[in-house]
DNA sequence: GGAGACAAAAAGTCAGACTTATTCGTCACG
DNA sequence: CGTGACGAATAAGTCTGACTTTTTGTCTCC
């Protein structure tokens, strides 16, 4: 995706990173580095590297004279931006956009309100495009071109917040976004409504109006966590 | 804290990280991996090694005849545990808990609106002893033991939602609570408002009365988000 | 002054030997 | 029988040195 297969190690965690992030080794499984190695015909400098990687994900944990062990699920950095790809690219894709857009749910009202405060005349600006963009997209399937103004929107909401955490989301909203468009729902137009949430939130920013700001972007969000309701209630 | 410098690449990263995340070299410095090894003392495979993990964590880029370019902080992993611990540590501590700050202001009371909906009897349980381990500690200048069953209660909350993004931002919140009692604010016993409304939380989770458990929840960050505003308006 | 060739620089890769910590099995001792 | 200590096996950890590859800057030459 960002950074493709960068050098052998970067080959090596594109197959390993997820086939675990899929759960194909239990936890407390072990692997032993040099057996790595030899699978993926690397040496075992480059294989230790892409183990260390993987060690700080904490995805497994290497220890002297046991191996590499895979930890459970529940102390993987599911925040890194990696593990979310690799997640959303295997067999859990469904909980995984689930888990994120309930979060979304919780982290882009907040933002939106931080951002009819804080957003500069330019975000603005930028944000009126994208809903603009939005409305000329939003009919006679013109999907992708909908998705590009979509994600755009929504991370400049997430910049103007000034909240570097909240920033920092940008990518995974738009993961999101994307993930929703190629496989799950929408085989049409998206819902004139939420178009419409979109054009108002942007007003709400320009205008500074915090509270509308943050109550309209719940309602996306709201209508977000609906469209996968519906999907799979 | 967690993984003290477990190896050598680990000890070259406890000292690397900090400065990194310190700001100490401007985005696009340059470090080599010869100097780096040299200077810490340790051959270029470890060196290698710990570059990799830092490279996971954007927070440097590793590109051929160039060297190991620093990456400017907006595309910094901020969810990293290790990178929080590291800023947490460093200069802009203060910066940082006000991000974290937002962000739990944000989370935390949808996470309880869903841990009133989710939570078994066994955290329902759990909650109650935190709650009313926060009361017991109060008063009396037991701040370190208030502490403990504060962090406790607010991992719970976010156990309970069921979501694991939620789930796996109970480390960070305890960081952020433990650094306030440790550092900031919190120089004597804490706000008597503030433990009732923990009780009155666990009361709503029992009841599993979700827009309660959100509502409350809400009062205690704005209480939090306050705190910092007197601090550093 | 632009295009292409050349040389230098730094990361990337590999192979092999050695070190160290940890675990497990065994054996002696209580 | 249990138990504790000792020792051997094992797999990660470390170091070294040689070699490869890619990129970039420069220096011609047209």
């Amino acid at each position: 995706m960002s950074t493709p297969g960068r050098g052998l190690h970067g080959h090596v965690l594109d197959t390993l990173g997820p086939e675990i992030t899929a759960g194909e080794y239990p936890p407390g499984s072990v692997l032993r580095t040099d057996e790595l190695a030899q699978r993926f015909d690397v040496s075992r400098s480059v294989m230790r590297e892409a183990v260390r990687v993987l060690e700080s994900m904490h995805l497994v944990e290497s220890r002297r004279r046991v191996g590499v062990t895979v930890r459970p699920m529940s102390e993987w950095n599911v925040y890194d931006p990696q593990v979310i790809r690799w997640r959303l690219a295997g067999k859990d894709r469904a909980r995984q956009l689930r888990s994120l857009t309930v979060l979304r749910s919780a982290i882009e009202p907040v933002a939106a309100g931080l951002a009819a405060r804080h957003a500069t005349s330019q975000q603005c600006a930028e944000l009126t495009e994208c809903a603009l963009g939005m409305v000329a997209n939003s009919r006679g399937h013109k999907l992708e071109e909908y998705l590009v103004h979509d994600m755009a929107f929504h991370r400049v909401i997430l910049d103007a917040s000034g909240n570097e955490m909240f920033a920092r989301l940008g990518d995974v909203v738009a993961e999101v976004l994307a993930g929703r468009t190629h496989h799950d729902v929408m085989f049409e137009d998206p819902d004139p409504a939420a178009v419409t949430l979109h054009v108002q939130v942007a007003e709400a920013v320009r205008a500074g109006d915090a509270v509308r700001a943050e109550e309209l972007t719940r309602e996306i969000t709201v209508g977000a966590l609906q469209e996968l309701d519906i999907l799979a209630p």
